[in-house]
DNA sequence: GTCAATATGAAATATTAATTCCAATCTACA
DNA sequence: TGTAGATTGGAATTAATATTTCATATTGAC
């Protein structure tokens, strides 16, 4: 018997890369239910290998047939078959994060290459995550998302290696519907977006070592009408400090002079989310 | 009815340390042939969570009635909800090992309060780190260190969600002092700005799923023009992939709906960073 | 040593899940 | 626009797997 005219002697893809490659190879070709599956089975690997037939099927919007009829075209079978192939792939990964953690450590030490970059720049960011978590200060978080929660518009200052974790920030504000101005300098009106702000705002400042003079300027001329100040920064002794209602002091790790800015971001994420929350919260009270 | 003595209603272990825990607790009590299951389990945990009764209790030299009746003794209706616990072991292992990490994905669930968001950012941050620096493909990124090394001009590509991390590239790179051409709409004038582009040059180019049809369309027209574009996305099937001549597949985890960007940033600071790097050996190459 | 309680093995049964089949629906091409 | 071939949905069928049952064996108390 033959299937899809291809005979039944060729190669099965018996490792999950291969059967990866397989599928992306045969992508273009594919009609679209099968391609359904296959793009859920490369995107849920981890469901493919613990769920049924019907499980997967329900999830990925398809019929248990065309699953089965997925995992004939490649090859295999049937569906038990093509499931072993995404089991064995768990089973193989058995080192622990603390040991992946060291080995890409040593490698990134050690090694030359290019890869050896890339595992030096994740090393950075998992240690830096790893500080931030232990370090941070509850009530500093609770009393700067209390601060921003009650802002008629926040204000989003940061400069050159601080501005994409700004920019992070203004959209996820926007996505949260929470009225927000990123202020950044392309036709040189700083001073005037800033004029505007009023002690019923807030200001989310973001800068680091060393500080760029004009992140530091507008800082001080904002705090200086009456708005309360959010800061991240990289120091105690950061010129930001001295501004700020509330600061956070995050540690980067660096690999190769760039500083890492997970930590940072991991923040940033948390005090936008945490601040639409407690607007909802706030809502809700109103109106119940 | 009662099992052995220990009510229904008692506790049952949902998590593996604590079902841990229970067994080595009663062990001494426990009959001979469950006892012997009981040490199977703890010693082949992965064994359990991919077999079934039957083979389990072949492995394990006992009956499968054995098999539900150790079940059943922990206080779970059958063997297939004890499976379930090694499952969900194997799942998390999966995505992350460790336990500061475990620990803080559980305070985000359980806990309320704001600090909960906090950590769950982290935990999200650190999973996406761990996956991706499990399944980056070292011959890509070299592929791509290489394209991107010797452009005139690198072009970076992305909007929305995606921009932060195009933006710090850009910030990168000029640090590095690469040229750069940081694609952003503010004059709508990027149809132009793309035209420039030459075969000579290269493109980072970053969209996740919703992909913005801008990145998209801009992306296809400046590959129409032949100049070679490395593609960061979510998915073997973004519409990206098509136009790139390497691409890579990030999977980022999410909590709150809000998707991590910490492994696209440890991977796009990567890339920038050994592309100076490559550089710099160029540059050493010719001179010496 | 005998009895009762408990534990075990093996087969029967019930349940669940995979697979197949066929009719309906699309798609490409004349 | 009509038609053959491919694709799909959904129910029917078959296979597998978990669970129950019951007869037998083992253990421990007296």
């Amino acid at each position: 018997m033959s299937v899809g005219g291809a005979t039944m002697d060729e190669r099965v893809p018996r490792d999950f890369e291969t059967l990866r490659a397989t599928i992306l190879d045969r992508r273009a070709s594919l009609p679209k239910r099968i391609a359904q599956i296959a793009a859920y089975a490369l995107d849920n690997p981890d469901d493919i290998a613990f769920g049924t037939a019907a499980s997967i099927a329900a999830s990925a919007g398809v019929q248990p047939s065309t699953l089965i009829r997925f995992a004939q075209q490649l090859g295999f079978d049937g569906f038990t078959s093509l499931q072993q192939v995404f089991r064995e792939r768990l089973r193989e990964r058995n080192s622990s994060y603390d040991e992946r953690l060291a080995a890409l450590r040593a490698k990134a030490e050690e090694g030359r290459g290019h890869r050896a970059i890339f595992d030096g720049f994740v090393a950075a960011a998992s240690t830096s995550l790893g500080d931030i978590s232990r370090s941070l200060n509850d009530a500093h978080f609770e009393e700067a998302v209390a601060l921003l929660a009650k802002a008629e518009t926040i204000y989003v200052l940061a400069k050159r290696r601080s501005y994409p974790v700004a920019s992070y920030i203004a959209y996820a504000l926007g996505k949260l519907k929470i009225r927000n101005q990123l202020v950044e300098s392309a036709a040189g009106l700083n001073a005037e977006m800033i004029g505007f702000a009023t002690p019923r705002d807030a200001v989310i400042a973001i800068s680091f070592s060393p500080y760029a003079p004009a992140t530091i300027e507008e800082t001080r001329s904002i705090a200086e009408q009456g708005v309360p100040i959010v800061a991240i920064t990289d120091s105690s002794f950061s010129p930001l400090a001295q501004f700020a209602k509330v600061w956070f002091e995050v540690a980067e790790a660096d690999f190769g002079g760039f500083r890492s800015i997970s930590a940072t971001m991991a923040l940033a994420m948390a005090l936008t989310v945490a601040v639409g929350e407690k607007r909802r919260e706030a809502g809700r009270r109103r109106k119940g």
